[in-house]
Order: C-alpha cells, then structure tokens, then sequence
DNA sequence: TTCCGACAGTGGGGTCGCAAT
DNA sequence: ATTGCGACCCCACTATCGGAA
C-alpha cells in the first residue's frame, strides 16, 4: 500500500480542469481515486479533501502574504499527499511570537520540494480557489464511479457526516452496507438545507407548488442545535462549531423538555422592543470568542427554530414538514419558533411576503409542506423571496477579472452623487449580473474613458451609469460615505441617462430599513 | 508599554454559463 | 426547457502578530 505522489493529484487536477464536460471530469477524479483506493487508507480520505479543493485544516494561517516569497519549483516529483497534509498540519499548529516566520518556514520548504504543477494546487488548495471546474459535488460522482456504488447512497452519507473525505473512508472500508446504515447522530453536524432565491411570490410558489408555509426571513447567523441529554453543541452553515459563544442559546435548549433534539434556525438579537439587530450586530456577537459574557450583556441573542430534524430517538429528517413543524410546535415555546404562516394560494403567499417586508424582514422563504429536509443540497423544497432596491449610479472604475473573466475588466467601483456638493461618493464594487456580452461591452467602453490606471483597476472619466439592484445598505467604515450596498448587482447599463442623473446618496440612505418587531 | 496596520479566517450573499437531463 | 454546479467576487467583522510610536 504505497503513497500516492502529490503530483499526482496535481495532474489530475488539471486534466478535470481541462475539459468543460461534466462526465469527463467524473472520469478523471474517479480514476484518480481508484488509485488512491488500493493505497495508504490514512491517505484515501486526504486526496479525495484534496480534490474537492479544500485543505483538512480549517485554519493553518496561511495566506497570500505567506505565498508571497517563494522558491523556485523543485524539478523531481517526490512530495506525497501525506507529507502536503503534514506540512500544514504544522504550519496551522504553530503559534505566537515568531510564528510568521515559522510558517513561511514551513511553507518555503514544502513549496521547495513540489514541481510547477504542484505549485499551483498548493496556491490553489490554500485560497480554496482550485478552478478546476469540480468540488465537493463532483467528486461525489466520481466517488461513485469510483468504488462502484450508487450515487444517491453517497449523497446521502456525506449530507449525515457533514463530510465527503469520511463517506470515501467509510465507503471504502465498507461499501454500500455501511454508507447505508449511516444515520443521523445527535451532536455530529448534517450539511444544512438551502433555500433557492426567486423573484416574488409567483415565481416561488411555481417551484415550490402548494400548500405552502412561508417563514419570514430573520437576518441573522443560521444554526443547526443540538442536543443529546445536558450536552448541546451549536454549529453554523459551514458546520463550525460556535457553542461556546453562545450560551444563552445553549440554556434555552437545555430549558426544552426532551432528551435528544436537533433543531434548525436562525440565530439574532432584539432590542428592547422586540425588533431584531442590525446583521452586523448579530455577526460581530457570533464572531467574537473572547468576552463571551460582556457580549451577552450588552447583545443577547435568541434563537428561531424552523425545523426539527430529530427528537428523542426518532429522526424526521425524510417525514414531511407539516408533520415536523407539527412536532416542532408540540414541544419548542412559541418564542423559540421563527414566525411562519401558512398559505394555500399565490395570493396569500404574496400577501404574507408584503406583509414581512413591510414589517421589515428581510423576506420570506416559501416551503413545501409535503417535502422532507433535503439536507446539503439548494433544494425546490425552500424558496426564498426578497424585496430588491434599485438605483442608478455612477460606475467610476472597473478591475481586471481573473478565471474564465481573465481579459474582461469585471469587478464595478459603484458611486451615488452628493447631493450638497455634487461630488462622486463611492458605495462599494460589484461584478454580479454580468453577462459575457455585458463583459465584453463595459471592457471596451472602460477602456476607452481611461483616465488613469494602476496595476489592478482602470479609472475612467465620464463615468458610466448602470442600474444596479442591492439588497439594502450597511454601516461602512471603508468607504466615505459611510455607507456600502449590501449584495450590489448590475441589471443593466442606462446608456439612455448620464452622469447627473444618477440617485444622490440621500436616496441612497434612504433605504435604511426599520427593523421589524418578532414574537 | 501601548497602539495600529496587515493578514487570516469567519459570517452573510446573487447571477451567470454550461453540461446533462 | 429545466436543473445543478462551479465560478465570479463583494461586504463586515474578530483575532493575531509584529513593528511603530
């Protein structure tokens, strides 16, 4: 049972990156794997992580200031997978004073000892950036094909472990039988269920069919709770666990009347009037690990449960959602459940989400009463409904894109007008909504009102005018204003209106949503 | 000694192109 | 025609280290 060379995978890598089909590159990673498969068992679970473009450490401390001084690539394939894992293994474990310098140590050394082509996997595996047109999904595939076993079977095993690299392990160890008996663990994390956007209600309602519920959408941090006896374990949507931040939210599952419980939900804060937290708020609460209880104090934070995928002893992940969200409502409080209605026509869908947004949510999703939690995956099931801004603004300079938008200038700097002194005021980039075309379009255009450029961006004078859609404003300390547009992107360019027609930056700020009340 | 900038790593996310169905 | 996936990058925030003040 030898070691696979890194090499390997880089080559494999590339040969998936090469080709456009879908089945090739199954091809090519369940070839790859295949190897791997008769080799080092400890090894198995590392290449398939490879392959999906992720490293096994979470955080290794790595970054592009780390890549920034490296050696020449070595001329000999001798790295093996082991020896990449080990290296960053190390890196992520060094610490504290002189641990910079520990770590491009580390770094030099391992880039010193790998080719050309591992040089780029290595870049590629840190900025989780691997381009080779396959993640975690298609190496599912090629997974399948792979070792011979069914597809959904696979699928099904990497949503309950919360991961593809230990399905592989246990897949090979022990087949379909043992992907098979793989169930739902109180305390181990499932890949949560995703909710795929619509336009409004209509376009909602004609994926999700009827009846439906529709819940409003809390902005918040998304969590998955969990507990088995007195131990409660919180993990967020990239399933990290953030337990120990939360603890108020810990006690109120604690408080729950039942043994084992998984529930599904949104976490966020309210003021004293019972309306929620501006997000950045409830992020920075979520986020600090340190100062747990000073945090507490000044932000406490609540959870909205809105679904339930175990209760003691039996699982609901595959039962419908009105037979969970009947159980759910048997045994959580009302206040521990997110507001949800239910709906039998486009039209009271449509109402409700007027309703949300005029009560200052940031939406509602729409859910499928008949479907079952289809964990891991942007299932039909949920669909999410939000109100969208528009505006016109001024775009003042575009960025050189890089991948398949190599060539085209792409990321958008975004401005409103001063209204009291006429001034341009930036309010953040955007390279959303463009098609190739538009692409194409704006480079030359850029191009040819350059006025200045530096390494990255072209600055342009007239700016150009693009309507521009965003999701709301937030609090910015990056740019003048004060004020950045959350999720900006380009619907199209207005070649019809000029650089004084765009919104003034008062319009802009007049977005500034009231927070809603929630019970 | 304290302060601050740079870096790394989290959280939130929309829309396009394309292959496969 | 529809669907699923990957690519394209944005924003804010916290934690940490190392050098400047």
């Amino acid at each position: 049972m030898g070691s696979m060379l890194f090499s390997r995978l880089a080559q494999a890598s590339a040969e998936v990156g090469s080709t456009r089909s879908r089945l090739a590159k199954r091809r090519a990673l369940a070839t790859v794997i295949a190897e791997a498969a008769t080799g080092d068992p400890a090894e198995f679970g590392l290449v398939v992580t490879y392959l999906s473009g992720s490293l096994r450490q979470r955080r290794t401390g790595v970054g592009s200031a780390t890549l920034g001084d490296l050696p020449d690539p070595a001329t000999d394939q001798t790295l093996t997978v082991a020896e990449v894992d080990r290296a960053f293994a190390e890196a992520a474990a060094v610490s504290g004073a002189g641990s910079v310098a520990a770590r491009a140590a580390i770094v030099s050394d391992l880039f010193g000892r790998a080719t050309e082509a591992e040089h780029h996997l290595l870049r590629g595996l840190v900025f989780e950036e691997i381009r080779q047109g396959a993640l975690e999904s298609l190496v599912q595939d090629g997974l399948a094909e792979a070792l011979g076993l069914p597809l959904p079977t696979v699928q099904r095993a990497a949503m309950l472990l919360g991961s593809t690299a230990d399905t592989a392990v246990l897949a090979r160890s022990g087949g379909t039988e043992a992907l098979q008996a793989v169930g739902l663990t109180v305390g181990r994390a499932i890949q949560p269920m995703l909710a795929a956007p619509a336009a409004d209600a209509a376009a909602a309602v004609g994926k999700s069919g009827l009846p439906v519920v529709v819940d409003a959408k809390l902005d918040g941090i998304r969590v998955q709770v969990h507990r088995a006896g007195q131990r409660v374990r919180i993990f967020t949507r990239s399933l990290d666990e953030i337990t120990d931040r939360l603890p108020e939210i810990v006690e109120a599952v604690l408080d729950l009347a039942v043994s084992e419980i998984i529930l599904d939900g949104e976490v966020v804060g309210l003021d004293g009037a019972g309306r929620p937290l501006p997000f950045q708020v409830i992020s920075s609460r979520t986020a600090s690990r340190t100062d747990v209880d000073a945090g507490r104090l000044r932000t406490p934070l609540s959870l909205f449960a809105f679904d339930l995928l175990h209760l003691d002893g039996r699982d609901l992940l595959d039962e419908p959602l009105h037979q969970r969200a009947r159980t759910m409502e048997q045994h959580l409080p009302a206040g521990l459940i997110v507001p949800r209605r239910r709906a039998e026509t486009v039209e009271e869908v449509s109402e409700i989400f007027l309703d949300a947004v005029a009560q200052g949510f940031e939406g509602v999703v729409v859910k499928n009463l008949d479907a079952g939690y289809a964990a891991g995956r942007r299932d039909a099931g949920w669909i999410k409904v939000k109100p969208r801004h528009t505006f016109d603004l001024a775009v003042t300079a575009a960025e050189w894109g890089y991948g398949r938008r190599q060539g085209w200038l792409s990321n958008l700097h975004l401005a409103a007008r001063d209204q009291t002194t006429g001034e341009l005021v930036m309010l953040g980039k955007t390279f959303k909504g463009l098609t190739d075309v538009m692409l194409t379009w704006q480079t030359e255009q850029v191009l040819a009102r350059e006025v200045r450029r530096d390494r990255s961006t072209v600055y342009i004078d007239p700016p150009l005018v693009a309507e521009i859609a965003c999701d709301g404003i937030q609090r910015s300390s990056r740019y003048p204003g004060g004020i950045a547009l959350r999720f900006a992107r380009v619907l199209r360019y207005r070649e019809d209106k000029s650089p004084d027609e765009i919104d003034s930056l008062a319009t802009v700020l007049a977005l500034n949503p009231q927070p809603p009340p929630v019970d």
